[in-house]
DNA sequence: CTGGGTAAC
DNA sequence: GTTACCCAG
């Protein structure tokens, strides 16, 4: 036998062996995590919903909110985006409105008009494109955040388009998306509606036994930049939000995936 | 897809 | 306030 063959031979072996060895130490971690006990799957519409610093959480049909009445947005909306509800249906776009529901009043759109910013959905209206209801629900200035219009409909709109990709390959997702409210920041209107520096996405893929996270924090300015250039902990958003985006989560398994800035496991071809 | 604006009724 | 049309990234 020659000394090539026998070389090839033995780094096939070796690849063999990393392989397998890699595959054990997954399967070790789905057993570790299915002997720590998930808990059953309920409704995600509720079951995921983070918490609140400010203590006015706002129930809609197609999505949740917790209001800061200090900046006149949402700190986070959150919302299932399932399979089905991907669409391609096209609805006009309505007037934003008052969210009634806001006790402390929500801001007025006027408040952006004219403002060089955006009326940036948080819920995008094209992840409710499954009925008119959903859709016209985005419309509401509890659901929207001043944005640069280069930022809007960039790197943020490919951010949006990449979860309706995941949605669609991985079975759904649970999304929390809001601006970052701290620090120095400018803002616009009547209403002083400020103008984050920063927005983020925390995405959780529940539909397999072992669940996956990931967290991107993105400065509000328009990048050319692959998205996972800005994947962060879900530990470095709660850190710098001071919400708790995963608290109905077993402990064990939350400060395990929280930890991680890894994006393994979803796919951005 | 993400949004902007203006004019006329 | 609403509807229609035109615009850009």
């Amino acid at each position: 036998m020659s000394r090539e063959k026998v070389f090839s031979i033995l780094a096939i072996f070796i690849l063999l062996g990393v392989l397998g060895y890699e595959y054990f130490l997954e399967e070790k971690e789905r057993a570790d995590i299915q002997s720590l006990g998930v808990k059953p799957k309920v409704d995600t519409n509720t079951y995921f919903l983070p918490t609140s610093t400010t203590g006015q959480i706002i129930h809609h049909s197609s999505y949740s909110l917790s209001y800061d009445e200090d900046h006149e947005q949402a700190e986070w909306v959150a919302y299932e985006l399932k399979k089905s509800h991907l669409s391609t249906r096209k609805f006009k776009r309505p007037y934003f409105e008052i969210d009634k529901a806001v006790k402390t009043g929500a801001a007025h759109w006027r408040s952006y008009k004219n403002s060089g910013y955006d009326r940036g959905h948080l819920c995008p209206a094209g992840d409710r494109s499954y009925s008119r209801e959903a859709h016209d629900e985005t419309f509401l200035t509890s659901n929207i955040s001043p944005q640069k219009h280069d930022f809007n409909s960039g790197i943020w709109n490919r951010l949006e388009q990449k979860i309706r990709y995941w949605a669609n390959k991985y079975e759904g997702v649970f999304v929390v998306t809001g601006g970052i409210l701290n620090g120095e920041m400018e803002t616009i209107g009547q209403d002083a509606v400020s103008v984050p520096n920063q927005f983020y996405k925390v995405l959780i893929d529940n539909n397999k036994v072992l669940p996956k996270m990931i967290a991107f924090l993105i400065p509000h300015e328009d990048s050319d930049k692959p998205l996972y250039d800005f994947v962060v902990s879900v530990d470095d958003l709660e850190n710098l939000t001071g919400i708790d985006f995963f608290p109905q989560l077993d402990d064990t398994i939350e400060n395990r995936l929280e930890a991680s800035s890894s994006y393994k496991g979803w796919s951005f071809n």
